[in-house]
DNA sequence: CTCAGTGCAAAGGATTTGCATGCCG
DNA sequence: CGGCATGCAAATCCTTTGCACTGAG
């Protein structure tokens, strides 16, 4: 998805719920974008200096509200955001016990279908509406080794 | 495997940890094997009127430490605690986006297996050693819906 | 005696909220 | 003009820590 479809979804979602675009928004939009992989909030201030906590926190917060964004809690002790799924696309995470760093990856679709399957059939045992699925690889990155 | 292997198995890492298996220690790990889900501090001493706050996160940390105890993060404000995989068994878990509350499941071994291997994988091409993984299914539990 | 384990109260730290101001529609 | 958005500072609340006491070995 281009810089400017990603914007017209976040813009579109946000006017679905009544919310502005507002700069700060742009601001967090794009941060997370550029990374590529779930950012701390501090992270995100670290990244751009015109940021200021509770706002970075607050709009955080409204974006996921409207589905822009998601929270990604890890067993570190902050919690990750980063673009939703519909805007970047479907993939899982290699986290680091030892930095709490985050990398993405994806499955081969066979694999992901049939996983889908499973966990669908699962989740009608215990009569639960499923959303979504993460799957977390959990070990010790390059940098820790 | 039956109360007395838990005691059993517990005892024995918190002794190779150089722990004793204590009154509290106990306590804990009756009611994380009762309850058969992941459970908050606060469920936990819901569960025991004689357990002390800071003594159970406390010795939650010592549990975890000598790999007794695994901990959750969900997406809500609270972590988890249950007892460790190779006490239980592996398992994955079903939560609730709107109560946090969670629920355990299996998938089919055939899946598990070709899930594990692609996991491995994926963990070489990015050079991360991998401890293990972890499967979530997020939707609305029965009693939310 | 010694020292890990415990309870109580106080501290810590990520996250949230109140309030006054600025700014878009 | 009205109300959302923002920055700053203060408040919240889960979790950790300091300290004195108790009990097992």
């Amino acid at each position: 998805m281009t810089n400017a479809e990603i914007n017209e979804k976040v813009a579109s979602l946000l006017r679905k719920a009544g919310q502005r675009y507002s700069p700060v928004r742009r601001r967090l939009v794009t941060v997370l974008r550029l990374a590529g992989k779930p950012l701390t909030n501090n992270q995100i201030i670290a990244s751009d200096d015109s940021l200021v906590q509770s706002s970075v926190y607050r709009n955080l917060n409204v974006l996921e509200e409207v589905g822009a964004v998601t929270r990604i809690a890890t067993n570190d002790e902050f919690a990750r955001f980063e673009l939703a799924e519909h805007i970047t696309e479907h993939h899982h995470h290699i986290i680091c016990n030892t930095c709490g760093d985050i990398a993405d990856f994806s499955l081969p679709p066979n694999i992901e279908k049939s996983l889908d399957l499973s966990l669908r059939k699962a989740a009608k045992k215990a009569s639960f509406d499923i959303d979504n699925h993460r799957l977390d690889v959990l070990g010790t990155c390059t940098s820790c080794q």
